[in-house]
RNA sequence: GGGACGUUAGCCCAGUUGGUUUAGAGCGCUGCCUUCACACGGCAGAGGUCACUGGUUCGAGUCCAGUACGUCCCACCA
């Protein structure tokens, strides 16, 4: 049957990955090998596979499918994650399109909703992991909100509690106003913004405007009077600079009376119902006529005091800050060092509460808009600057986030962030790239408490339930709670009925902490077999944007439970962005949808794509042009397939000897690319390892290889080249099938007959024979040769002689003759003949410092071919200069290594001997 | 503002304790070739004063300092 010349991977790769499924060769169980073992980063549950999905699984499917044919007991465990903000936003939106709102139904018709909605989305992105190829044990497939995960969460959070690493209480978290939910510091994303700084006037009030009149009308007029005319021109008033540093801003009223006022730079005018305070630095001397006065909040005339504090920068606008405790951390902070009062203005979505007094039901974007066109109306604003700050937002809703106050379950940090912080310093967890451990190390050193409840019902309700009569007690169940109720209250009339669980519900980190841990249900029966068999795992793969959120808490988590690191291995793939260096987003429509390619270039081809420009750490930049080379090179393999099978072969044949040193040659030359292949993954230097299978397939085994055993035309192989071909071919796959595993499953069952069971995915990878000398010596030669027959080619190529035109070889002095059958087979020479003198009328080129000419009938081109010379006989002597230049530096010699420079006066030598030789062809030419 | 990392061919990157020729791949590019596996191909070729400036050394892409540019992380400056 005619093989097309084109390999179809939708043909062949829905067929294997059947196979593979129903052999179940993904499926692990406890056994007396050494387990290998990866736990997936658990994606959403209703997310779409993306191009970061495909990097990171890709890596993971290679070392699980290497670690498989190394003998290990692979298990890769899959599974996903509830993503609390994200679903809950999705179930909200959803629910909005039907005109249902969250607030009018309950939280168990909510929760409905919500399982339906991860019952009809869940597990797609896990489908389409299979299109990859990627061989996870799916029977042991797990959800952050399973049963066994969900009760281990909820034992987790009652130890700690009772530890006393979880309390309760209230402070200022980031509030995200559209999920209407606290956020962990490390769900904010700062972002820099084109803003306005906005100048208001707050004027003195009367007490202190009597006193200001007191204090500075005279010593204002007499300066003026002094000096000249010295204020500065505002809009609406003047502001006059004193040699003392004192800066005084004031305007008059309709009888010329002065009206002092204060100048407040700000990029949040819509808070200033807030304000409760105006702070100065009591360094600054601008403003050291503002002590112990009371200025008026602009619009809602409140009179605030002005306070003194370091903390105010003096060089910042006009040195006076403004004071909104309910509204800003570091406002908050003066708000409690100086017992200031707390105004809230805003309700949770972030419009104007009947605190503000104004503006009530507004959004506070609306009020900024509106507030600046009040203010400029009524003469409160003096000026308006373009201004650059950082903004921070949430990084699932992407609004700003509002600093507000609120009861809170925060996680003590401190002693996790030691436990966790030395196994990475120590070693006994590594980092790809290792430039990460500082990365690390900073943030433990800093870490803050963590913010673990959110205003959220979809997610693992925090076990705390609170008393009729006040107070609370923590437990994993209801019951269980009554008990602790009855006991700390001493009501033994209490029933269920009387405990109110807490609403909120815990940050979805908190379950993905423990996902090593628990997809092994290591929480709640650390004694199991299963758990003691494939903990600790061994490698993670992940991106390094999650280093915080999840592997430092994981590496916590694991310390704290099994005083064990949860793995090994942490390698962080690059971040995937576009080829303009892009982060890949929906919202820029960057992102090629990861199906399409596999449709397009097969899931080898777009494996490759992903792995060929991946080294660990660094960002990738992606170009479907990686994959077409990735389809590309599944198609050069399946057209060797082709050629091999159309093989047949000549039992009666003797081996040619072209064949027998090819075999010989390739033979070594695997042995040498296993090894650096082997080492390269080691080192997790998967892109590496995969270019060098790529030119061991392409470079060495097609063209090479392949062009030196080839039967001529007509005629069959011999039976021992064929054999060895088909167990290099077989190699050179078992090699690539962790990186592309369909054709290579294809291959091996194209090229050979198999028994039942004979599948490349359990197959074992190769050995490495230690490279002997005699394979040493012949990788050399082959080296030497390919250099010849390149150079034999250049001539044909230069002078247009087709390769059915048979030509001669002729070489000056003597050499090693064993490949010369592969010269004359691949250049099509006819003979090769040794000789003592330079032949007359031939093309003549260099290897080394051995001569090779081609007679040609043709006349030669005397003058270029001294012009060839001469281009070489420069290069050698530069090169022989600098190589003198060493050699005649007392320093060097006596200062260097001896076996440098012995090496040195080799090339020198070397260099000498061609020189010579060249120099004597030239005055041959020459005549 | 603090810190980390990077800067090598048109593009993306190797270059492992300083010394195997005056730097290597892959892609792309140029020329020739439809030769009986493959044009998703074959053969050949061109292309880099290793960001810049100093320094250490017998010797620097490799070590040190500074400069420029870039990326990322952290940080409460309104």
């Amino acid at each position: 049957m005619e093989i097309s010349s084109k390999y179809s991977p939708s043909e062949v790769e829905g067929k294997w990955y059947e196979h593979w499924t129903d052999k179940n060769y993904f499926h692990s169980t406890p056994d007396e090998r050494e387990p290998y073992t990866i736990v997936i980063p658990p994606p959403n549950v209703t997310g779409v596979l993306h191009m970061g999905h495909m990097m990171n699984n890709t890596i993971q499917d290679i070392l699980i499918r290497r670690a498989r044919m190394q003998g290990k007991n692979a298990c890769w465990v899959p599974g996903t994650d509830h993503a609390s903000i994200a679903t809950e936003a999705k179930v909200v939106n959803k629910l909005a399109q039907q005109g249902i709102k969250k607030t009018d139904i309950s939280r168990e018709e909510f929760l409905k909703h919500a399982w339906d909605w991860t019952h009809e989305h869940g597990g797609i992105i896990l489908k389409q992991l299979r299109r990859l190829g990627c061989s996870c044990d799916w029977e042991r497939t797990s959800f952050t909100m399973d049963d066994i995960r969900s009760k281990s969460v909820i034992r987790a959070f009652v130890d700690l509690y009772n530890k006393g690493l979880i309390y309760r209480g209230v402070r200022m978290v980031n509030w995200d106003p559209r999920a209407l939910t606290a956020l962990s510091d490390e769900e904010v994303i700062f972002k820099d913004e084109h803003s306005k700084l906005f100048y208001l006037k707050y004027y003195l009030d009367q007490e202190s405007q009597k006193q200001a009149c007191q204090q500075l009308d005279d010593v204002i007029d007499r300066f003026v009077c002094e000096s000249g005319d010295v204020s500065e021109e505002l809009p609406t008033s003047r502001k006059i600079t004193f040699p003392d540093g004192r800066v005084i801003t004031f305007d008059e009223d309709e009888k010329g009376n002065k009206r002092y006022y204060a100048v407040v730079a700000t990029t949040r005018p819509e808070t200033i119902m807030g304000d409760t305070a105006m702070c100065i630095n009591p360094e600054d001397p601008k403003n050291q006529w503002l002590r112990g006065k009371k200025v008026v909040v602009p619009l809602v005339n409140r009179v605030i005091p002005v306070i003194e504090d370091g903390y105010v920068d003096i060089e910042f606008g006009t040195g006076c800050l403004k004071v909104t405790p309910a509204h800003d951390v570091n406002d908050y902070m003066l708000g409690e060092k100086h017992n200031l009062q707390s105004i809230n203005i805003f309700n949770d979505d972030a419009t104007l509460s009947e605190a503000a007094g104004i503006y009530v039901g507004m959004t506070r974007e609306d009020v900024r808009k509106q507030i600046i066109i009040d203010m400029k109306e009524a003469g409160l604003l003096e000026k308006i600057e373009d201004y650059n700050n950082k903004v921070g937002y949430s990084e699932r809703t992407n609004v700003p986030i509002e600093p507000k106050l609120s009861m809170q379950w925060f996680l003590r940090m401190e002693h996790l962030a030691d436990i966790a912080l030395k196994p990475v310093i120590d070693g006994d967890i590594k980092f790809y790239p290792s430039k990460y451990i500082n990365l690390y190390r900073h943030w433990l050193e800093n870490i803050k408490d963590w913010c673990i409840s959110r205003q959220l019902w979809w997610g693992h309700q925090i076990p705390a339930y609170y008393l009729p009569e006040g107070g609370f007690v923590v437990a994993e169940t209801k019951e269980e709670a009554l008990k602790l109720a009855i006991e700390k209250s001493g009501n033994k009339n209490l029933t269920l009925n009387d405990l109110r669980q807490d609403d909120d519900a815990l940050d979805t980190w908190f379950s993905s902490w423990l996902w090593p841990l628990s997809l092994f249900n290591g929480i709640l029966d650390p004694e199991n077999e299963e758990f003691k068999y494939y903990y600790p795992t061994n490698d993670l793969i992940t991106a390094p944007d999650i280093i915080f959120f999840w592997v430092a808490r994981m590496i916590m988590a694991g310390e704290e439970y099994q005083k064990e690191v949860p793995f090994k291995n942490v390698y962080f793939t690059g971040i995937v962005r576009d080829k303009l260096g892009r982060k890949m987003s929906k919202s820029l429509g960057n992102s090629p949808d990861p199906i399409e390619l596999i449709d397009k270039f097969g899931a080898d081809g777009v494996r490759m794509g992903m792995m060929l420009s991946a080294p660990a750490g660094n960002d990738i930049l992606f170009d479907e042009s990686l994959c077409e080379q990735g389809r590309n090179f599944c198609n050069k393999i399946w057209n060797a397939l082709r050629l091999v099978k159309g093989w047949n072969v000549d039992e009666n044949a003797a081996q040619p000897e072209a064949a027998k040193m090819a075999v010989k040659w390739f033979e070594a030359r695997f042995n040498q690319v296993l090894a650096e292949t082997n080492d390269n993954i080691d080192k997790y230097r998967l892109s590496d390892a995969l270019m060098a299978i790529y030119k061991l397939t392409w470079d060495d085994f097609c063209s090479w290889y392949l062009e030196m055993v080839k039967a001529p035309q007509g005629q069959g192989i011999d039976r021992e080249t064929y054999d060895a071909t088909i167990k290099f071919f077989e190699n050179l796959m078992l090699l690539l099938h962790p990186f592309m595993p369909f054709i290579t499953e294809e291959i091996w069952h194209a090229i050979a007959e198999r028994k039942d069971g004979d599948d490349i995915i359990v197959a074992q990878q190769p050995r490495f024979d230690r490279l002997s000398d005699q394979a040493d010596a012949i990788l050399k030669q082959m080296e030497f040769t390919q250099e010849v027959i390149n150079n034999v080619r250049k001539v044909r190529s230069d002078k247009n002689i087709a390769f059915r035109d048979a030509i001669q070889l002729v070489v000056k002095g003597t050499a090693n003759k064993d490949f010369d059958c592969v010269i004359a087979k691949l250049c099509n020479v006819s003979e090769i003949s040794y000789v003592a003198e330079a032949p007359a009328g031939a093309f003549g080129f260099f290897v080394g410092s051995t001569e090779f000419f081609v007679p040609l009938t043709d006349n030669v081109d005397v003058e270029a071919e001294i012009k060839k010379l001469e281009e070489e006989l420069k290069y050698a002597q530069g090169f022989l200069k600098s190589v003198e230049g060493k050699l005649s530096n007392e320093r060097f010699v006596n200062g260097a290594p001896a076996a440098v420079v012995e090496k040195e006066r080799k090339k020198k030598s070397d260099a000498e001997a061609k020189i010579a030789v060249i120099e004597q062809q030239l005055a041959g030419l020459r005549g």
